[in-house]
DNA sequence: TTCATTTGATAAAAGGTTTTATCAAAGAGT
DNA sequence: ACTCTTTGATAAAACCTTTTATCAAATGAA
């Protein structure tokens, strides 16, 4: 059986008439202001306990026009980034009534539109963009919206504010990791150098490591890691102690082909990936030392940026860097090594 | 610089004056109700479409009662499952101008309280709960809401409307599979035993494979697949000539075990995993044949039923089980063999 | 010309809340 | 007894839209 009337909400007038007050009366007791008789507010406010009122966010928003309310428009269909980032944006909204919606565009334009204009429609106080790459505009123009847009893994237009994990920064983490452990030979395997993120990364290696170190650019996938394991164990005489990867995803494939000819992790070589997805860093053989690009303090701060904005305060423009952090397993260990051990 | 005032959204009054009629007949001739001159109508027409008119759906909601809003809360902290079902949810609501918030509680008791307070207080038309498990009960207490709630890939309480995937189907397809491609000894690895969803599949299998055929419960993990093919190739003289197993990450560590065994796939023994979960299952070695449980559908029918509710309509009770999809890759592979050839 | 009907448009109420202005009563000071 | 201030409470306006009731003008029929 069907209810077939849904009990109606009670509202401030069921309170007022309850507590013998008028509406004011009752909107200036549960709120706290005005001038109001003490022992009237008391009773206002346990009445309005008693038949459980709570205001209607809808009436409340339509005046003060703030909706709490903000949109999540993501381009990633896969959910990997994009489930991370907005619970981090709501963990911080959330304390403060703001709830989020969350649109998946799936990268098709008529239905990023349609959502966008769902989201202006409901008087959203913001906008926040995420997609999977820094270096790919949304599909469709947030620069003329009359309210605020925050970008989360994703490149705004100029003088936007952008949170974006610290490329630089992760693969310093990586390669120091490497060295500290001892490792003089450290070989980079990556993505497509297409993309920013592995072009950023490589720039790094090559800084540490020597302008002229190898870089092998390929795909984001397991299969390309496999693949370049081979083809360095057919090309080096001599194997790198230590190789860094554009992505865990990678590293898997590296792992599987250093196994497959019979090479020892991290006995024989260091591995070092870089996501921390753990549904493939965790279930290595072995696990997975690799960097954790911090999805959900992405959120947290594109969340908090959009707080400010929504009320008026200034915030930082500009594309926001965010450290990463190493997530020490087993596929990186300290190589014996005279001239690296502690002076 | 921060813009200091947001351009105020034009409203129904602009429209109003600029056509010069009244609020009411503006409102007539964009909703083409009442009796209004035809070139009146027009006349607004054609003004609203210039100032860029759009009702405000805060002020409409606050009339009608409907929000034209949903909620969406999720116990699944990874993403896996809930971006692919949300994302089925919206695109059937998406048309009918409804948007969701998503609510990501991570099991966090307080957490899930203060979003559905929230999403109440927002007046959401419904909500849709949905886990990752079928057989665990919310963290919150849904029953007593004034809003329709329907569970997707989660079980509701009695009466509810639940839709979750078929297991018994997804497992008789994977069985029937292996089977048609010339399996007679097959061997199932899955799950912990706790979980519905193992004890569901392993009773399909035993019903099509004998009662004493042997199922393997353990971990949803890579590892545990690994694990229980060392026991097997050590216990058993004959190797299965077919492997069902619970999960795609199980799937990928038998795999990966049979190949460090030298037993070759499919060509030794077939292998079939459960959930498409394409990071894993596109990448195995080789890619390999699954069953998906096709949670977009879980979330378009969810959708559906959530439209249905919200308009008053009656809606189908109970456990509604989804149908799941083969999906060919290359880790089965036809046995020749002269009794299962065709007649 | 008169009455009845149709047409086109508008005023007003409703939805639930907050805020500003208003007002009566009580108290204080002379 | 008079004014001045404070206290406590309320009416009304506002937010923006939709719907119902009302109304004047125009049209039709007699």
């Amino acid at each position: 059986m069907i209810k077939p009337i849904q009990h109606r909400r009670c509202t401030l007038r069921d309170v007022a008439k309850a507590a013998e007050v008028s509406l004011s009366t009752a909107s200036n007791a549960l709120n706290g202001v005005g001038r109001v008789n003490v022992e009237t507010r008391e009773r206002v406010l346990r009445i309005a306990r008693e038949i459980g009122f709570r205001p209607n966010a809808l009436a409340r928003s339509l005046l003060s026009r703030r909706s709490l309310t903000i949109g999540i428009i993501t381009d990633d269909t896969y959910g990997r980034l994009t489930l991370p980032i907005s619970s981090g944006v709501s963990e911080v909204l959330v304390d403060h009534g703001v709830s989020a919606f969350l649109c998946a565009t799936s990268g098709d334009k008529r239905l990023a539109e349609l959502h966008l204009q769902a989201l202006l429609d409901k008087q959203v106080d913001g906008i926040i963009f995420t997609a999977t790459r820094l270096d790919v505009q949304p599909p469709i123009d947030l620069t003329a919206l009359n309210v605020p847009v925050v970008y989360a893994f994703a490149a705004g237009p100029f003088l936007s504010t952008s949170f974006v994990p610290d490329d630089a920064h992760g693969a310093m983490l990586a390669i120091a990791h490497l060295q500290e452990a001892g490792c003089r030979d450290i070989l980079h395997i990556t993505g497509p150098e297409s993309w920013l993120a592995a072009r950023n990364r490589a720039d790094i290696y090559r800084n540490h490591c020597g302008p002229s170190s190898p870089v092998m650019f390929g795909a984001w996938s397991e299969e390309w890691g496999h693949e370049a394991i081979g083809r360095v164990l057919s090309a080096r005489k001599k194997l790198p102690d230590g190789i860094f990867c554009g992505s865990d995803e990678i590293a898997r494939g590296v792992l599987d082909g250093l196994r497959d000819h019979g090479v020892s992790v991290p006995a024989d070589v260091s591995v070092i990936g870089f996501d921390n997805w753990e549904v493939v860093s965790r279930q290595t053989r072995p696990p997975l030392t690799t960097i954790d690009m911090e999805l959900k303090e992405i959120g947290h701060r594109a969340g908090l940026a959009m707080l400010q904005l929504t009320r008026g305060e200034p915030v930082e423009r500009g594309v926001i860097r965010l450290p990463c952090s190493l997530v020490r397993r087993e596929s990186v260990i300290s190589r014996a090594s005279a001239d690296t051990s502690p002076v």
